[in-house]
DNA sequence: CCTGGGGCAGCCG
DNA sequence: ACGGCTGCCCCAG
């Protein structure tokens, strides 16, 4: 039976490279649309930093967020998956925003 | 831009 | 089990 943590890991596993993901959207996916701050916690408590990618998730509104390894870090891991990072915010965060299910 | 209040899992003591 | 504190947050003002 998986932790909180745990389903968070899970789900942020399965963004493909090249999109990004929202703590709203995983908390939401996860389960409890109002936990999104649980999941920042659950990022910086992933034991497999760049193998779980935290650095597509990113705040609502396609804005950076913050990362546990320094944000500049997170900035470079998704430029070099493609994802440019402009003033503070994914560039066309809207189109590369990955979405777990059509409620 | 900054402030305050809300809400939630995890980790102490 | 219980209360208090913390954090890669969110939203309204």
């Amino acid at each position: 039976m998986p932790s909180f943590n745990q389903k968070i890991w899970r789900l942020i596993d399965k963004i493909p490279a090249g999109k990004v993901s929202t703590y709203k959207e995983l908390a939401r996916a996860a389960g409890s649309p109002n936990a999104f701050r649980a999941v920042g916690n659950a990022c910086s408590a992933n034991p497999n930093a760049p193998k779980t990618p935290c650095h597509r998730v990113v705040s609502s509104g396609g804005k950076i967020g913050g990362y546990a390894h320094g944000v500049e870090r997170k900035i470079r891991l998704l430029a070099s998956e493609g994802i440019r990072v402009a003033d503070g915010k994914v560039t066309g965060f809207e189109e590369r925003l990955f979405r777990y299910r059509t409620l």
